[in-house]
DNA sequence: TTGAAAGCGCTAACAT
DNA sequence: ATGTTAGCGCTTTCAA
């Protein structure tokens, strides 16, 4: 184990000077912070974080908290948190909770003592919970808001008006909305938005857990309610819906429209490809970095970033059936 | 900021007391023990864990690296690797290299200071390159294989057995592969069975990114061998290639049978569902954490477990049309 | 610009 | 079983 004094002594610097030689070299003389430099080389130094971390008070880590990361959309705003922490020179210590509340606070507990902020993404804890976590550190929510704290959202309400627009358009008078997860934020959002359509009937299929096999499941539901245009919460319900909706005989969009939201990448994979709501799932792991560093400067204590969203088209809707 | 100081004299006890009381509760009385918890919840104490850390030599945590979150495979394994660190009391530093070789090395670089042993998933660097990554500290691989490392793999031989047989059932006599990146070790594997088939004319097709337009640009090259049936490196390869060929007006399995490797999800959303080898991916990462422990113990030095595949056959495959 | 010195908060001998 | 003590390796005042 090499430490910096090694350094030091083979530089014949003091271990002070070794050390701004490293983070701020400009403070020191270029004959002596070559001479560092070299010395490092030579050793093979290694800093170490711990030692740095206690010290400075900074481990340049960030947390990542998240309900699944098998779920295709988490683990692409995960991969946009990579790629923002990375830039900015931090490590990300993830925590999949599996979609368990109980697990999500003890997970952000274990984590906030070890990293500088804590990206928390979808969580499924109550805003109280929430605002404790971010009174132990800075945090910054995605797909969700909570007052006074850095938020990345999405624009759902937009995504829902996008494609109740378009079904309005193509002949549709009524529409089952495949919810998901009752404590999922963003499915109020939807609901929300649901609420305010008057040109266009919806009927509202009740929350799902967020995944295909739960699609399967409403797919039924959603067709007894006889609209002839089901929207889902997610791609994946929507993936869901479709394929028992064939099972079922039903040809989409001849005799039923789905759309989902998400676009994640299996929507392109299914016949008749998926029209949904596209999400910046990936640039919003990015901007959620971003704010998390301003969160800890202090710079942006509770901005919320809504990202837009939009509608894209493909084959799963089409004009209404003739009734 | 409560430090553990400030604990052991609410509880009137030495910090040394204190430590053992939360470490090793067994080793202080129960009454001081009892006086030292309250003081805890009292002033809600959280051990700082850089301090931890540098006392220690330990500080609970893994690294993980791999190539690209937005993969569902390597976010399977991801979730394996988490549910396994967390059962142990570890951390998880993810590092995403975007399929980047030279980013993988940097990234290890980054990361093996920080952690206590490193989990690498689906190397794309050279053998050496790891071989000096395993130098640096402990080191678990994930499908892929180095002499006298840990890791833990699938066999894949038996699964492309496994594959051939059920074609060859069907009546099959030909097969092109459809390869992964060329510097996937499992890919290797792959084709040394395939060069072991006596019983069925093998044709590659070359290697592709293991992605879903992959597939698609695929499905050209591996009709135009005149084979009846495609054997994908991977399951988005397999779905770009039945898009595309579905898209050409062939039927599948009619016309020509598909076959894939991972059994993720997406292998059900479609129509047909694809006929593929599990892999347990999950478990995998599960495996890798316990035997990083088991490395970082000096129990497991450089122990190989290759974990088994099954074949699945759903309706992408069928028998070979009569020529 | 440089070095000496004082910790950061905790753990782990060691001595009791 | 408990307290005392001495660091872990680094950063960061403070003086020079």
């Amino acid at each position: 184990m090499t430490t910096l004094r090694d350094v030091a002594r083979a530089a014949g610097v003091s271990a002070a000077t070794a050390s701004r030689a490293l983070s701020a070299p400009d403070s020191v003389s270029p004959a002596k912070r070559q001479r560092v430099e070299d010395a490092v080389a030579d050793l093979g130094y290694q800093p170490n974080r711990s030692a740095q971390a206690l010290a400075s008070g900074r481990h340049q880590h960030f947390g990542l908290v998240l309900p699944d990361l098998a779920n295709p959309s988490f683990a692409a705003i995960a991969k946009g948190v990579q790629e923002g922490a990375r830039r900015d020179g931090y490590a990300v210590l993830v925590a999949d909770t599996d979609e368990d509340p109980r697990a999500e606070r003890a997970m952000v507990r274990d984590l906030q003592p070890s990293v500088e902020g804590l990206i928390l993404c979808s969580p499924r804890m109550t805003d109280d919970e929430i605002r404790e976590c971010a009174d132990s550190g800075p945090v910054v929510l995605v797909n969700r808001e909570v007052d006074e704290l850095a938020s990345v959202t999405f624009d759902s309400g937009s995504g829902v008006s996008q494609a109740l627009r378009h079904l309005r358009a193509l002949g549709h008078k009524s529409v089952a909305y495949v919810g998901g997860p009752a404590a999922s934020w963003s499915d109020a959002q939807r609901r929300l938005a649901l609420a305010d359509a008057s040109d266009i009937e919806v009927s509202d299929v009740g929350p799902h857990r967020p995944l295909y096999q739960g699609g399967v499941a409403a797919a039924d539901l959603a067709l007894a309610t006889g609209s002839t245009a089901i929207l889902c919460y997610n791609d994946l319900l929507a993936l869901g819906v479709s394929s028992r909706l064939r099972a079922r005989g039903l040809s989409i969009p001849t005799d039923v429209s789905v759309v989902g939201f998400d676009d994640i990448s299996a929507a392109t994979y299914v016949e008749p490809q998926l029209t949904t709501v596209a999400i910046p799932l990936t640039r919003a792991g990015q901007e959620a970095t971003s704010l998390l560093s301003q969160v800890r400067a202090g710079t942006a204590e509770h901005q919320q970033l809504r990202l837009p969203v939009d509608l894209v088209v493909r084959d799963s809707s089409g004009p209404a059936p003739i009734s």
